[in-house]
RNA sequence: GGCCCCGUUGUGUAGCGGCCUAGCACGCCGCCCUCUCAAGGCGGUAGCGCGGGUUCGAAUCCCGUCGGGGCUACCA
């Protein structure tokens, strides 16, 4: 953490487009969304939100080795479902179209002309071979790594004449030796970075590099502050650098520390499933709850009055406190633990309707109910999940305990460990059982007959008095053989709640289907 | 290797020289509640990387050391 609160000297010139302050996220289509590009997002956009500044979603697709065709929709639809929106993007357009870089190379061009007419910049026909070979050159010698500057000052001609000539020629940076190498940052204070080497700025595709395009952009965007992930600590000098030579004010940076996996290593979709953003949503994740558990690493929540934090909040609470200085500058390990027990605080607070509603693309995705369920299967549903509220963490943990009220009587699957747990006294239990609640009333009263008798607290007596109070079992395993009949596993909802909602002709016809099995 | 960033219980964090016999939350363990499982209530476990300073006094300041991480691409 740090103690100071510097701002730029001067704000890059944002006359004509909107917000006081402009901040983006900047991602590449090479994947997957990364987890990291979320965490961003909230960042970028909570202080966004709390200037009443912009947004922006910019796509950076330079990279067209690794670009992936439906990557970029993906982004747009994992930031939308976690509410993290944008004001100005390539979906939804803005002053500063367009917002793919792919679709900006005539805008770099210029600029790539001056820093070559000004000698900040030189083409350099190295070949990628011979780029390598002086790299490992430098390395066996244990010489610092970094272009020997072999094409500097060279006309093509001159340069052909050497080898490892390559015909389409790159240009890079002329950086001076005299580099400022320290520039501000909003959470870590002054900060000195290494000493770059002559970075390539135009690729041989006529793509420019991140370093120019990022510089470029942000100036073009009005961007007022940088907020991106710590990787990047070490290129803002050349940024700083171009932004001079352009004769521009660079913005105001934030460095955030970097996300880890459980090794404290980068977090990586490769080492780490939920890297990635899809798996969240897949897993049965809540949005809300994850933007909440992603405000929560590297930064302190907020306290109430007896000095508990307050660890559960919204986007909206977090964007009323949030301040740059408060942001921790140690990489949090990403451990799902805090997000498991969040999503079921968020998860228990939704309202039934709602919860409901969240529910059921899981069960027709597992097939407990069809892609168009009846109007009695929802109202069925409704009921259910008043049950399973309090019992699940994720929203893929109902299919196991829904499904069984879906299921014909006699089609109900006791699973194995269920079974193995009935005792001798089984048959007696089940027989008990049935004789008492057979004896219970099942008329529909009400309006429209919609409030039937067969309840659970008439349920519950009839069966405390058959099997505890008849039989001398004790409650704890008077009901296991019950449960098991009716859902067949060892776990459900409540049982008696679960007999009022299957109804009394369904209960008994799955207290019968299990006791013809014993 | 070089340069840069960082270092409080298992995890996320509070702490800005005395209020710290280091607080909170999650996790874990135990107990209570209880028809199972949860939820809920109560209690417990565990930490200032190390070594030197400075100071009456250091988790807090300084130096060193060790450890972790990042960058070192015609990737971002």
């Amino acid at each position: 953490m740090s103690d100071h609160t510097s701002e730029p000297a001067a704000a890059p010139d944002t006359s004509g487009l909107p917000g006081p302050v402009r901040l983006r996220v900047a991602p590449s289509p090479t994947g997957d969304p990364h987890v990291g590009t979320a965490y961003m997002s909230l960042f970028n956009l909570a202080f966004a939100r709390q200037q009443g500044g912009r947004f922006l979603l910019r796509i950076e697709d330079t990279d067209r080795a690794r670009f992936r065709e439906d990557s970029e929709q993906q982004v747009f639809d994992t930031l939308r479902w976690l509410g993290l929106g944008w004001d100005e993007g390539p979906d939804v357009g803005g002053p500063c179209a367009p917002y793919r870089q792919s679709e900006r190379l005539t805008t770099y061009r210029p600029y790539v002309e001056r820093l070559l007419a000004d000698g900040h910049a030189y083409r350099c026909w190295c070949s990628t071979e011979r780029l390598a070979e002086m790299r490992a050159d430098q390395q066996a010698c244990k010489q610092p790594t970094g272009y020997d500057r072999l094409c500097l000052g060279k006309s093509e001609e001159e340069r052909r004449a050497l080898p490892g000539f390559s015909e389409t020629p790159v240009v890079r940076m002329r950086v001076p030796d005299d580099v400022d190498l320290a520039f501000e940052d909003l959470i870590r204070g002054r900060l000195t970075a290494p000493r770059p080497d002559d970075q390539v700025i135009l690729k041989a595709d006529g793509f420019p590099t991140y370093h120019l395009a990022v510089v470029v952009d942000d100036h073009e965007m009005g961007i007022t502050h940088v907020v991106r992930g710590e990787e990047w600590i070490s290129s803002t000098p050349k940024h700083v650098l171009l932004y001079r030579w352009l004769g521009l004010t660079p913005p105001a940076f934030a460095h955030m520390p970097l996300l880890r996996n459980e090794n404290k290593s980068k977090i990586s979709k490769r080492k780490n499933p939920e890297a990635r953003l899809t798996w969240f949503e897949e897993q049965g994740y809540l949005p809300e709850a994850l933007v909440n558990f992603l405000g929560l690493l590297a930064y302190p929540p907020a306290q109430d009055a007896d000095g508990n934090d307050v660890e559960v909040f919204g986007f909206e609470d977090f964007v009323a406190r949030f301040d740059w200085r408060e942001v921790n500058p140690v990489g949090p390990i990403f451990d799902l633990k805090k997000l498991d027990w969040l999503n079921g605080v968020h998860l228990r607070a939704l309202e039934p309707q709602d919860f409901t509603s969240r529910l059921l693309p899981f069960l027709q995705r597992d097939g407990v109910l069809g892609a168009a369920p009846s109007l009695g299967e929802l109202g069925r549903l409704e009921q259910v999940a008043a049950l399973i509220q309090t019992r699940i963490a994720h929203l893929t943990e109902a299919t196991e305990l829904v499904a069984p009220f879906y299921v014909a009587d006699d089609a109900v699957e006791v699973a194995a460990d269920a079974r193995a747990q009935l005792k001798d006294d089984a048959p007696a239990v089940l027989d008990a059982a049935a004789d008492a609640l057979a004896a219970l009333p099942d008329e529909h009263e009400g309006l429209l007959g919609s409030e039937p008798t067969f309840r659970a607290e008439a349920i519950e007596a009839a069966l405390r008095g058959a099997v505890v109070d008849g039989l001398g079992i004790k409650p704890k395993f008077a009901f296991g053989p019950l449960r098991t009949a009716v859902s067949g596993r060892r776990v459900s909802p409540p049982l008696f709640e679960s007999m009022e909602i299957l109804g009394k002709t369904s209960t008994l016809a799955r207290l019968a289907a299990l006791r013809a099995t014993l």
